[in-house]
RNA sequence: GGUGCGUUAGUUCAGCUGGUUAGAAUACGUGCCUGUCACGCACGGGGUCAGGGGUUCGAGUCCCCUACGCACCGCCA
C-alpha cells in the first residue's frame, strides 16, 4: 500500500492515527533541530515534521529532500502547536517515522505553487509541471465536472452520445481543413472534421432524433487566446423540432450548467436579440451585456453642420461612456489613439463631455450647445458622462465603436468575470457578401434553413434573407451556435445555387448528404457549443489554453512535444509524397 | 499576410540622454537556527544582455535584418 490517505484529507479528527502519505515535496523548511516538509498531491498539502528525537535515518532522508522529489511518509497525525488557518489541513501535521524517497527530481525550472514564477512560454514547455499547480488542477477538475453535468443533463433528456469518425472527407467551404494522406489510397487525403456537421445530419436521417457528442474538432486557421487548431465541441442535433424547441432545451441546459457548476440561478428567460439589433446597439453579433452603454444612430442630427467628417459619412453613431466626463484630455487622446490603431481602424474620435454646468466637445466649432445637448440626449448621456462618436460606413463604424465600448468598459472595470449575462442572438442573415471573391457565402453553413417568410427574397435580394440560425452568447463571447437545417432537396438546391455552386459542384461535395435526404429526412436542427470556451467562461479566465491539458502555442506548435516535426523519408515514400522546398 | 509589445542570472524583472567591473528579488549551494508555513540570518556560485549586421572612440542601451514569445487584425461556413 503506497498510501493510506491523501495529502488533502487529514483533520483534527485523525489525530492519533498512524498514516502513510505519498506525494511531491513542495517545500522544505529546515529550522535546525526540526524540519517542516510540505507534501503535495492533487488533493492538497499536508505538513510533515521531522524532530530532533526522530531517528537518524529519517533525519538523513529529510536532509536529502529537494523540491518535487517523490516521497512516501509513514507517521503519526498530531495536533499542531501553531496552526495555519489558511490550510485545509492546517490544524494537524504528521510526525515522520519513516521517509521513503521514491524518486529524486531535477530542479524544476519554475516554482510549482499557486502563483508560479514561471512565464507562459516556459510553463508550456514543461506543461506536466504546470499541470501540478493548483490553478491548473482546479481548471482540469472544473472541465471534468462540466463534462459530467453535460452528459447527465442530455442523457436525462433522451440524447444519445454517438461517436463520429475523425478521418472524413475534405470540403472546401468553410475553414481550412487539416488533411491526412491515405497510404492505402495513394494521392488521396482524409480531412479531419471541422465539426461533425454533415454526420450528425445523417444520424437524423437514420432516426437518432436526439444526438450529442463531446467531440474534438479541427480547423487549420490562425490561433487566438480563445482559438486552438483542435478544440472540443458539445455537438447536438434534434429531429421533429422547430427553432423554439431547440432554444428551450438548451436554455434549460445552460441554466442547469450555471446552477450545478457555479451555483448561479437564472430565473428569468434569457434575452433574445435579433442580429440586427445586436449590431445596431452593440456593434457586434456577440454583445457583452454585463453593462449598458448602448449605441444610438445620430446620423440625422450629425449631418448638415458643415462638418465634412460627419457630412461625408454614411452613418454616425455613438454612446455615452458612463461617468467618463472626468476623463482628462490625455485620457481622451489615449482613447482616440486606441480607435486609430490599425486593428480598429477609425480615422478619429468625436467626443462630447456632459457636465452639470454645461457641455464641451471636440466639435464646438460646428455645433451649438443646444445641438450638442440634443445629440447627448439621443445617446442617453447624463451629467458626468462622456459621449463618444464614430462615423463612416455603417457596419464598419459600428464594429469600431464596439471595440471602443469594450475598451472603455475594461477601463471602468465593468467586465467582471464573476458576472454572467447570457443571451440568444437570433435571426442571423443567411448570407454574407465577400468583396474579394464577389459572391455570397453562407454566414452559418450551406445547410441552414432560411426563414420561411424570407424565402421569396432568395433570388431577388439574398442579402436581406434571414436564417433560422441562432447563437448562444455570454459576456461578449460566442459560446455556441446552430440552426434549423434544410430537409427539402428543392430548397437545398436553390441555396446551393445562391451560393454559386453548380449542381455538379454541389453533387461532388455534398452528394452523400443530398442523396441521403432523398430517403426521408426528418425536419431537424441543432447547435454546438465550444466546450473549451464554456470552461474558460465558467472559470473566469480569458484564455482557453488554461482549460486544455496540452494546448498549442500561437504558432500552432506543441512546444512540449516540439511538434509538428519532419518525418522519415520512408514514411513519405509509403504515402507517395514528396516535399517541395519551402522559402522559410 | 499584417500591426503592436517583448526577448538581460535557473526564474521574474530593473538597467535613464550610449560611458569604467551589468544589478535586484527569488531560486540554488554551504553554514547557523525547536514552531515554520512567502521561515529567518550569514556567506557563496550563477550572464554569448535572443542571433546577425550597422552607426560610434565606445552599444545591454541607437538603427536594420532574422528567430522566438504574447496580444490583436485578416482568417475562423
Amino acid at each position: 500500500m503506497y498510501r493510506s490517505n491523501t495529502c488533502g484529507e487529514l483533520r483534527i479528527a485523525n489525530v492519533g492515527e498512524t498514516v502513510t502519505l505519498a506525494g511531491w515535496v513542495q517545500k522544505v523548511r529546515n529550522l535546525g533541530a526540526m524540519t517542516f516538509i510540505d507534501l503535495r498531491d492533487r488533493y492538497g498539502i499536508t505538513q510533515i515534521v521531522v524532530e530532533e528525537h526522530s531517528d537518524e535515518a529519517t533525519k538523513e532522508a529529510a536532509s536529502k529532500l529537494g523540491r518535487e522529489c517523490v516521497v512516501q511518509v509513514v507517521g503519526r497525525v498530531i495536533e499542531r502547536e501553531s496552526k495555519n488557518a489558511k490550510m485545509a489541513t492546517g490544524e494537524v501535521e504528521v510526525v515522520a517515522e519513516k521517509i521513503n524517497i521514491l524518486n529524486q527530481a531535477a530542479l524544476p525550472p519554475f516554482t510549482i505553487e499557486e502563483n508560479s514564477d514561471g512565464g507562459d512560454d516556459l510553463r508550456m514547455k514543461y506543461r506536466y509541471l504546470d499541470l501540478r499547480r493548483p490553478p491548473l488542477q482546479r481548471n482540469m477538475i472544473l472541465r471534468h465536472k462540466m463534462a459530467q453535468e453535460i452528459r447527465r443533463f442530455l442523457d436525462s433528456e433522451g440524447f444519445l452520445e454517438i461517436e463520429t469518425p475523425y478521418l472524413i472527407k475534405s470540403t472546401p467551404e468553410g475553414a481550412r481543413d487539416f488533411v491526412v494522406p491515405s497510404r492505402m489510397n495513394p494521392n488521396e487525403f482524409y480531412a479531419l472534421p471541422q465539426s461533425p456537421q454533415t454526420l450528425k445530419q445523417l444520424l437524423m436521417v437514420a432516426g437518432y432524433d436526439r444526438y450529442f457528442q463531446i467531440v474534438r474538432c479541427f480547423r487549420d486557421e490562425d490561433l487566438r487566446a480563445d482559438r486552438q487548431p483542435e478544440f472540443t465541441q458539445i455537438d447536438c442535433e434534434m429531429s421533429f423540432i422547430e427553432q423554439e424547441d431547440i432554444l428551450e432545451v438548451f436554455e434549460r441546459w445552460a441554466k442547469h450548467m450555471f446552477k450545478s457548476v457555479l451555483g448561479i440561478e437564472f430565473t428569468e428567460p434569457f434575452r433574445r436579440m435579433p442580429w440586427s439589433e445586436a449590431m445596431e446597439k452593440y456593434g457586434s453579433d456577440k454583445p457583452d451585456l454585463r453593462f449598458g452603454m448602448e449605441f444610438s444612430d445620430i446620423t440625422d442630427l450629425a449631418h448638415g453642420h458643415n462638418f465634412s467628417v460627419f457630412d461625408d459619412a454614411e452613418y454616425v453613431v455613438g454612446f455615452a461612456a458612463t461617468g467618463c466626463a472626468t476623463y482628462t484630455r490625455k485620457q481622451i487622446d489615449a482613447l482616440t489613439d486606441y480607435v486609430k490603431r490599425p486593428q480598429v481602424g477609425a480615422k478619429g474620435l468625436v467626443w462630447i463631455r456632459v457636465e452639470e454646468g454645461g457641455i464641451k466637445s471636440s466639435i464646438d466649432k460646428f455645433f451649438s450647445p443646444e445641438e450638442l445637448k440634443t445629440i447627448a440626449e439621443r445617446l442617453g448621456a447624463k451629467a458626468g458622462d462622456l459621449c463618444l462618436i464614430l462615423c463612416g460606413k455603417k457596419y464598419k463604424a459600428l464594429t469600431q465603436l464596439c471595440a471602443l465600448r469594450l475598451e472603455v468598459a475594461e477601463q471602468l472595470g465593468l467586465r467582471d468575470p464573476k458576472k454572467f449575462a447570457p443571451l440568444w442572438v437570433v435571426d442571423f442573415p443567411m448570407f454574407e457578401w465577400d468583396e474579394e471573391t464577389e459572391r455570397f457565402y453562407a454566414k452559418h453553413h450551406p445547410f441552414t434553413s432560411p426563414k420561411p417568410e424570407d424565402v421569396d427574397k432568395l433570388e431577388s435580394d439574398p442579402g436581406a434573407v434571414r436564417a433560422n440560425a441562432y447563437d448562444f452568447v455570454c459576456n461578449g463571447t460566442e459560446i455556441g451556435g446552430g440552426s434549423i437545417r434544410i430537409h427539402d432537396p428543392k430548397l437545398q438546391s436553390l441555396i446551393f445555387k445562391c451560393l454559386g455552386f453548380t449542381p455538379e459542384q454541389a453533387e461532388a461535395q455534398f452528394g452523400f448528404l443530398i442523396n441521403a435526404f432523398r430517403y426521408g429526412a426528418p425536419p431537424h436542427g441543432g447547435l454546438a457549443f465550444g466546450f473549451d470556451r464554456l470552461c474558460s467562461l465558467f472559470g473566469g479566465v480569458e484564455s482557453i489554453r488554461d482549460f486544455i491539458a496540452f494546448p498549442k502555442n500561437n504558432a500552432g506548435r506543441d512546444v512540449m512535444l516540439d511538434g509538428p516535426s519532419q518525418i522519415d523519408p520512408a514514411q513519405l515514400d509509403e504515402l507517395y509524397l514528396s516535399l517541395v522546398p519551402c522559402e522559410k
